[in-house]
DNA sequence: TATATATATCGTGTATACAAAAAACACTTA
DNA sequence: TAAGTGTTTTTTGTATACACGATATATATA
């Protein structure tokens, strides 16, 4: 571990919450990395707690699935292989097939406004070539269609599935060859959500994950063979 | 709260993860009820541990979204509400029509052979009219579905979603009427898993939980009403 | 009687203490 | 040297202690 953890005294928030996004984000970004063990007095100390407010983060670690327990052993980042990635991305694909489709039902005319602009703000994201910019861009459009379901718990999942691959993502939106590819699939989302064609909505999100799982799934095996 | 809120010392889980399934039990079959306050010695003395277990037990349920923590007031359990449980079942769809599209694709020939008996086993225990057993019979069907997809993360998800109906499952299967049209659900969505046709066996799982959502719903507005 | 203020009570949030299990280590003996 | 055994260390699991915020209660004053 990398001792760039540390507490961010954001705000007001219990110091279990404070910890338990510290310590999400770590492995999320790869600061932590799968089959380290998570010690308490130590994460404690160094995250200047004690271990009380440690032990009850990592009870929602668990239960997301990104720290393993081991009985008298204590918890260890979770192990990502092409197995559970690919299982993660399924899962993906059909709630986000299932997202669009409850967009072209419920989507205000504003949101769908919003939603333009986004697409054009991807586009032009993308233009700059800045990586970071093109991933803010992409979330921005993604939360817009997420937020116009409706669906509270379909949100939750999706942005915690979304999470999952984080590590992964941003050396996919790094390959350039992929940028006009993606362009076209948000226009074609965007266009099928205008039109309220579940059908053509549906397909366009289910291809637009399923170029990222054979992305996702080629990095993984690039990761695997340098071992 | 009733006070058959009683520990099993099932084995040699620790405490946590007792007080966690037993207050979770507690939750799905409204042993403890939407609203109702979750203190934490109050619970700590009737199951007999200290806060510690109880803590991190709640720590769980609130990432579950069983219960919701008011920030300095402790957890109470979260209300069910025609909207949430929409949202649960509205992802369900799409997720029991992924789980049979799977299946279709990667269910062995054993699993194939154990499905079929599921299936004749569902319509004996309709006949006999024992509420208790048909769930049962419900569920082994479902199982062995769930477990051919091979999707570990979408066994947990659909696990998870169908517990949160847990409390209206029951009402639902009580109603005779209901019986012949589950019946033949489940024999349409064997049926479509036998001839590898993706397509009807999604259609006819989105089929079997549309009815089970009107179902649950109407079942909802009968407990809004008679408040 | 009604309102405001002081005080007590209750419950969470956090830290610490203690017990027991597991792992690491050293020592003995064949 | 290798295997076995006893001992120490480390770390988790659980209980308890303490502080502080929030609410309720009681008292005083208009």
């Amino acid at each position: 571990m990398t001792d760039n953890l540390q507490i961010k005294m954001d705000d007001f928030l219990p110091l279990r919450d404070v910890v338990f996004n510290t310590l999400r984000q770590a492995i999320l970004t790869g600061d932590l990395k799968p089959g380290e063990r998570l010690m308490e007095i130590h994460l404690a100390d160094k995250l200047g707690v004690s271990r009380t407010p440690i032990r009850e983060a990592i009870r929602k670690l668990e239960l997301e699935g990104l720290v393993i327990m081991i009985p008298r052993r204590g918890a260890e980042v979770a192990q990502i292989t092409e197995k559970s990635m690919n299982d993660v991305l399924e899962v993906r694909q059909s709630l986000d097939a299932l997202c669009v489709e409850l967009a072209c039902d419920r989507i205000t005319a504003e949101e769908l406004e919003n939603l333009k602009r986004a697409c054009v703000g991807f586009e032009l994201a993308v233009k700059t070539k800045d990586t970071k910019k093109i991933a803010q861009a992409d979330v921005a459009l993604h939360d817009i269609i997420l937020k116009a379901t409706g669906n509270d718990r379909l949100i939750n999942l999706v942005n915690n599935l979304a999470e999952q691959m984080y590590r992964y993502r941003f050396e996919y939106i790094k390959d350039a060859t992929q940028h006009d590819m993606l362009v076209e699939e948000h226009r074609q989302i965007y266009e099928s959500i205008v039109k309220k064609d579940k059908d053509a909505a549906s397909k366009a999100a289910w291809t637009h994950i399923e170029n990222q799982k054979k992305a996702i799934i080629h990095q993984i095996r690039l990761d695997q063979e340098s071992k």
